[in-house]
DNA sequence: CAGGAAAATTGGTATTGACCAATATGTGAA
DNA sequence: TTCACATATTGGTCAATACCAATTTTCCTG
């Protein structure tokens, strides 16, 4: 059951599972009664510690212990799906799809998708909701080559990252994202149902695969009134950057406000 | 001279050097012949190996070797000051003051800055130039208390993370921002030159210091027509993730355009 | 009771040694 | 020559052990 193909993988989530019955700022056992416990050595038993500091699930403080983290205010930008995103903000995520389509790449999509301006590329237009709410219309260009048959999915409720990796074998490698501040057109604001010329943000991303095919190209419209972005930043890097984890709580610490 | 504290700090820098020495793609000597070389174990080097992989420098590969990654194309979104932010993307940072003022917190901002709201602030508004031409306006609020003889200061051309560090021995923490689509207003537009109602960013930033108090709270203006963000993406976390680095390319290969 | 020094506790660094897993290389058979 | 298999190389995981450094606790002293 436990697909743990390492012992630390495995220590790690048995040190999750612990973490979670804990409260913020409490310390967990010291690191040479965990060993024990788990029946692992300290440098196997540190490595799964040393990831989740890093994740900032933990916070160690030499000569006094390791304790529960506050949880983080927000995730940086990662390439998660817009469902998994608009989850993590407390959203409960919908989908409306207002156009499917194959068209012929041209020169610009083209030059974007790494493909020959003849190529045939599938062009999916959908209105992305929060809680119901319109939150963004979102455009998603892909190579007809990589999806055989795929006009025939039903892609009105469908994540394309799941069905690329569970239909076709597909594991997303890498993306690079723009944003630019932009307003919206009529068409845009209608969807959106926005005034004309709206802030909004304009996302733009390419995902490769792992082996560096461009997966999709993807447009998308974020209402400005409703989405921001939020980033935690981290210090300055001090020279040889030690990546401490800070702003830790203990238990009866005073938080601010 | 050397204020490597321990060994794989040590080691680290040596690596550095030799990965300096070589092109994107080049091997580096096997880990048992560098623990000779270095006159360290295998565990110490690895920690420093681990590192240098972790910020991208590296890319291991099992049963091959370790090669130098190609250099990442952006950097994320970081606590960098406007004049870093710049020279980065390959620009000479400027700056012009537009007021310089004390002024009391109010309710509002007192709740940002996490001060009374009869708190006296130092308000500084500046225009900040690329290559001489307006990139944005910013207005910067730091409680008045921490900076003793601030207003002496000439802050026409001052970095505020320099002077903190350096005049009152402050420490950068940490920081949160929120990055808004918005539209410039007349008073943004004039000072940017940019029509009226033109996108741009809205940046709004509060850096802490290592203990936690607020020294900053930033609003700025960026010109969308001069500004973007760019993010290159990390793969999603595949459960237990491992922080692999991709799109690392041997000599040799072939890289897309 | 208060203050300070000593001891115990706890995380941090480092070594040696062993074996596993993925890749590259060399060798022999077809 | 070419393919398949055995072998060597190289990074990945894990253990046992020792000692260092920061912090907390204990206990003695005034």
């Amino acid at each position: 059951m436990d697909s743990h193909r390492h012992k630390y993988q495995h220590i790690r989530g048995r040190i999750m599972d612990m973490v979670e019955s804990l409260e913020v700022g409490e310390a967990l056992p010291p690191e040479r009664s965990l060993c024990e416990a788990f029946g692992v050595s300290r440098v196997t038993l540190r490595r799964a510690l040393d990831e989740l500091a890093r994740e900032g699930y933990l916070v160690r403080r030499q000569g006094s212990g390791t304790f529960v983290a506050r949880p983080k205010i927000t995730q940086p930008l990662t390439l998660s799906s817009f469902s998994e995103d608009m989850r993590r903000r407390g959203f409960t995520p919908g989908s409306r799809t207002i156009s499917t389509a194959t068209v012929s790449a041209g020169a610009r999509l083209g030059r974007r998708i790494e493909v020959s301006p003849e190529a045939g590329l599938l062009e999916v237009t959908r209105l992305r909701l929060a809680d119901g709410e319109s939150m963004a219309i979102e455009t998603l260009y892909a190579p007809l080559e990589l999806l055989p048959g795929i006009a025939d999915e039903d892609l009105t409720d469908f994540s394309f990252y799941e069905l690329l990796q569970e239909r076709y074998g597909v594991e997303i490698g890498s993306g690079v994202q723009t944003i630019e501040p932009t307003v919206t057109n009529e068409e845009e604001s209608e969807a959106l149902e926005v005034p004309l010329h709206s802030p909004a943000f304009l996302f733009e991303r390419t995902t490769r695969s792992e082996d560096g095919r461009v997966l999709e190209f993807v447009r998308s419209i974020y209402r400005g009134d409703r989405y921001r972005i939020t980033a935690e930043l981290p210090p300055p890097e001090p020279k040889a950057a030690p990546r401490a984890v800070r702003n830790a709580g203990r238990a009866g610490e005073v938080e601010g406000v």
